[in-house]
DNA sequence: ATGGCGAGAATTGAATTCAATCACAGCAGG
DNA sequence: CCTGCTGTGATTGAATTCAATTCTCGCCAT
């Protein structure tokens, strides 16, 4: 059973081979938080659904034990709700305890775009300008959600910090189901003002105006908080 | 080996016992967790210490399965820091990082306390007023430190929220050593501004004036992050 | 003396195994 | 017909065991 300590191609792989791919000792459980973490967000797992052990195990040719340290990672992360004994669940939400997570992202994520704002280079921007404008002509909700995600994610990406940036991507990961839900309904309702917000946003990059750019993000936020707010049925589900 | 169902007192312990208390079965992790967290922020751990799982479970009579999942909770929370085949290790903050961390207190707590404000009971305004006071009359820095994170988490006591209690939580533990260091270097300087802080804080909660209690708190971590930017060598060791 | 190298020890990572708890179906009684 | 109980199966929690990696310390060459 003596395995060969990781030749390039050839032989068998050192320890587990997921898709083809040779993987490092010691990762095990973070990439399956990985896989597990897109597969809620990408929809394959409702809030609210039963996630069993055994089954991602074997699904992830692991045993039960990186597994478990996936569950808290991603528990950690909000994502996975785990009762000792009982099992662990895709963590869902009440309308109330979204407003709280919208209420962060609009305290935060102006501080964030202020670390990154003098830093973002050139090229990004004409990215921005571009992601802003797919999302005008985009017609599919799956499309825009990923889009939109892209967007403002990118828009942060010059700034280095230890706990802001984390913080922020847990904002939007366990918010993403709703926002999706909304997304449904705000097509419907034919609301430019997300675009023009965009648009804003662009410009004040452009011009290396954090303060312009930290309202205008601020004020996109907080619409988008009370529009969720104004349609409580989505959280019934 | 078929452990009676949890008798009172008598017979052998359920599974393991710890100052002789009995201990549910599935909480091994989280009990493990709890007691280092105590420990790290007590001062027993330096920060960039070196963490021994095998140590770790001796000590608490478990084996190293539940370290590690306790050692996740902590790195989740920042506390402590893990890499792959290598150790665990008490994060260590920069003065920047520092600085970041004092940021994001300083937009977050206020929200937290405006969510407290109302729902806070007279006499628990009562015990902040003690302790303000008892903290003006404090003379050791262990003292002032338990008797300041006690005074405010108790002014958040009020609020429910699920997310944003805890981040504040994880900035209060990430950044107690340095608050211990500071509080041993402003002492010398008799700087009492932070006393002032404080009565202003009770004043404004017994007015349940929400603005005010924000303006006050924000200025408050506002001068204690540029005192600790002025102190660059409370990081060097 | 100092820096690179290698063998052994120590430490961590993960699979297997066993124990404890919980969920649920079926049944007795009101 | 509904409510509450009990036993069985499924699921999770933790100990043990084994494998992989890294750290440490002594050795040697420069």
């Amino acid at each position: 059973m003596a395995s060969s300590t990781a030749g390039a191609l050839s032989g068998a792989a050192p320890l587990t081979a997921v898709n083809g791919a040779f993987l490092p000792h010691g990762e095990a459980g973070a990439r399956i938080a990985a896989a597990l973490r897109e597969e809620i967000l990408g929809g394959a797992y409702q809030p609210g659904e039963r996630i069993r052990q055994q089954e991602l195990a074997g699904r992830h040719g692991a045993s039960r034990v990186p597994v478990r340290e996936a569950l808290r990672i991603l528990e950690a992360e909000g994502l996975v709700t785990i009762v000792a004994n009982a099992g662990s669940w895709v963590s869902r939400l009440s309308a109330q305890e979204c407003t709280e997570l919208y209420q962060l992202r609009e305290r935060l994520e102006p501080l964030l775009l202020s670390y990154s704002v003098a830093a973002l280079p050139a090229g990004v921007i004409e990215r921005l300008q571009g992601l802003a404008d797919a999302m005008q002509r985009s017609a599919d909700v799956e499309e825009f959600i990923r889009l939109d995600r892209t967007f403002h994610l990118l828009s942060y990406s010059a700034a280095a910090t230890i706990m802001l940036g984390d913080t922020i991507s847990r904002l939007w990961n366990r918010t993403q189901h709703y926002r999706r839900a909304y997304t449904r309904m705000f097509r419907a309702e034919r609301d430019d003002s997300v675009h023009y917000d965009h648009q804003l946003l662009v410009v004040a990059l452009r011009n290396r105006d954090t303060d312009d750019a930290e309202r205008v993000l601020a004020a996109h936020i907080r619409r988008t908080r009370l529009a969720l707010a104004r349609h409580p049925e989505i959280f019934d589900a």
